[in-house]
DNA sequence: GGGATTCATCGAACCGGTTCGCCGGAAGTT
DNA sequence: AACTTCCGGCGAACCGGTTCGATGAATCCC
């Protein structure tokens, strides 16, 4: 079922389909009329391949994430569907690559084979080599999150910086004086992942301003991993009184490494940092967090690769968030008991 | 840079290129080689949309889930990574189209347009106007789900029936007699959702099997929609002692209900469902459940359509899961307490 | 040494759309 | 009546690959 077909029983050329269908050039009412008839009898839809390598444009865009193995977060969920929402308002399809570096073979196909007119990329590093080759490509993308070198560039990103550092206000003005830090998993803060390393030097900047004693951790992406962490945390400095973290993922371990430790929040212990508002709301305490508005951020990133696309020397944007720290339950002053001093009885879990 | 340059710069025709490319027919090797460093200096890659349009096929597969604007759950994005990193594996990319019926845009151009080889579809009905059209169309699909007639169709699926029933017959032994179901929203109920339609029915079966009082509840895939359905729980009878649910989303508020309602879990009140192992771990304490091998489900899921799509007579076949109940810390002997009285404070997340 | 076989390569057609240039006829102008 | 203008539609070329049949040269066999 092919446009030639459709023209051979409406009796047309098939340039006069393709017109009727475009509107490009005018067609008259009456074989107008006909063709659309044909064309519903039919149920005809056109080709897409044909369509992409006729016109030189696949009305796809390629959504470039780092591969599974490791975990997926929240947050990434977020900026999925938003994406896949926002580019369906503009007619394009979400073409997914679970990518995390330029020379993953997943990275050449969609960009080398021309699978997508353009990509939205995730778990920005600071020196990226994605981002480079696309630049030196000229190949259309927006970054969530942004390089080392940001100017000039097109991203959506949050300020990490400054909300890590929002944290630690938050956390001095109630009083706390012995903070930790737990970051995403080592192996990220090593390849130069930008949230982790911004995260990391607002909170470590602040914390000198306020003159609070620190420590940053890592933590891989799950439950298990927080509640070791708090472990390691509270051994390694026993007078800590609150963190602040960027692991969305480590969240629910925090919280029970904490329990085990007898210690509750936000009374022993206060727990904040940066998470998807919708996470933040599972836990219990609810978390006192800045959050990322992951939703907010996925469609301006399709915003301003369509507009790219659209105006292809459009000048380069980004939109910089930094979102207040909104005040749940998981934060407060800090107590006057020994920190050591449980109010109930640790292990109650069990099989832990 | 096309394959005609190519052919051009390394003295040879087009076809001996293609044929160089793809070895269906022998070429000599000395001209293979002078051909790879053409391809190789200028960084040539074929054309996907060209090559889709020659061969009839896409190399990409369709993943169709329903659209966000409600929350997507941790199982859903589960699903998504597997298949993504499966479908890599086979050299196929992935596509997303969030359409939750047959009429929706997005699914129309995903199939009608053929912008993809195969579907997987997530989120089955039992009555599926999708996997209706698609069976019509003879279009290659495999479905995460099993609609009412799952007989001589392409699936992988959780035995939900089993799964609840299981989870019932485990809290019936541990000697409770007033459970509680919390399903997923009374929207997807309604629209004949295959896992909340078969879980309800194996859990009011075995229910009656043991004659337990029950009574079901829909909620809605969030943490506050969680906490209010235990508080109707609790005020519609008081009694209850344990719930089973599939609403994954909505577990952190089901906690927190209890919390609020001063029941301890599991002392007073045992929690236990059919959750991936993944975020049943990331509550406190850790939920006894019959654990989604979401992973394992999208590997088969894409392994099913590639076989589909690479023996396009295959007879149909499907993979019926029923993992087992993973104990963990949350269900318990009934309490000799009332489960009235608690054994702390309610109420003591300040701003709730 | 001539006919059959093998091998590497080429040219042309095709996949299913889009787009450009052109043409024939009706309408409008003087 | 002759000349321009306008409109609707047609045919051909093109996008960038794949594939089939044919061709010519080298090799083999008796």
């Amino acid at each position: 079922m092919n446009i030639g077909e459709i023209a051979k029983r409406a009796g047309v050329s098939r340039s006069t389909v393709s017109y009727a269908l475009s509107g490009k050039r005018p067609v008259s009412q009456e074989t107008r009329e006909k063709i659309q008839r044909v064309i519903k009898d039919l149920g005809y839809r056109p080709n897409a391949s044909a369509r992409a390598l006729a016109n030189g444009r696949t009305s796809t865009i390629g959504l470039v994430f780092p591969p599974a193995g490791n975990h997926y977060t929240g947050m990434q969920l977020d900026f999925i569907g938003s994406v896949v929402e926002a580019a369906a308002a503009y007619d394009y399809d979400v073409l997914l690559s679970p990518s995390g570096v330029d020379s993953d073979r997943s990275f050449q196909r969609l960009l080398g084979e021309r699978r997508v007119d353009g990509a939205i990329l995730m778990e920005i590093r600071l020196q990226d080599d994605r981002v480079e080759h696309l630049l030196a490509e000229n190949f259309p993308y927006v970054c969530i999150g942004r390089t080392a070198r940001p100017d000039g560039d097109w991203w959506v990103g949050l300020d990490h910086t400054a909300l890590t550092a929002a944290c630690v206000h938050h956390l001095a003005d109630l009083g706390h004086r012995s903070i930790a830090f737990v970051n995403r998993p080592e192996r990220l803060l090593r390849a130069g992942y930008e949230s982790a390393h911004r995260g990391l030097d607002g909170f470590t900047k602040a914390a000198a301003e306020r003159g609070l004693t620190v420590r940053a951790y890592t933590c891989e992406d799950d439950a298990p991993s927080g509640q070791a962490c708090v472990e390691r945390i509270l051994h390694d400095v026993p007078a800590s009184t609150a963190l602040v973290t960027l692991n969305e993922a480590a969240l629910g371990g925090l919280y029970r490494g904490l329990a085990h430790a007898g210690l509750h929040v936000p009374r022993d212990f206060s727990v904040t940092g940066v998470v998807a508002s919708r996470w933040a709301e599972t836990v219990t305490p609810q978390l006192t967090a800045a959050d990322v508005p992951a939703a907010q951020m996925g469609r301006m990133a399709v915003e301003l690769l369509v507009e790219r696309l659209d105006h292809h020397d459009a000048p380069p944007r980004h939109h910089l968030l930094a979102p207040p720290i909104s005040l749940r339950a998981s934060t407060g002053p800090v107590g006057t008991g020994s920190p050591t001093d449980p109010h109930r009885t640790p292990g109650f879990d069990s099989n832990a």
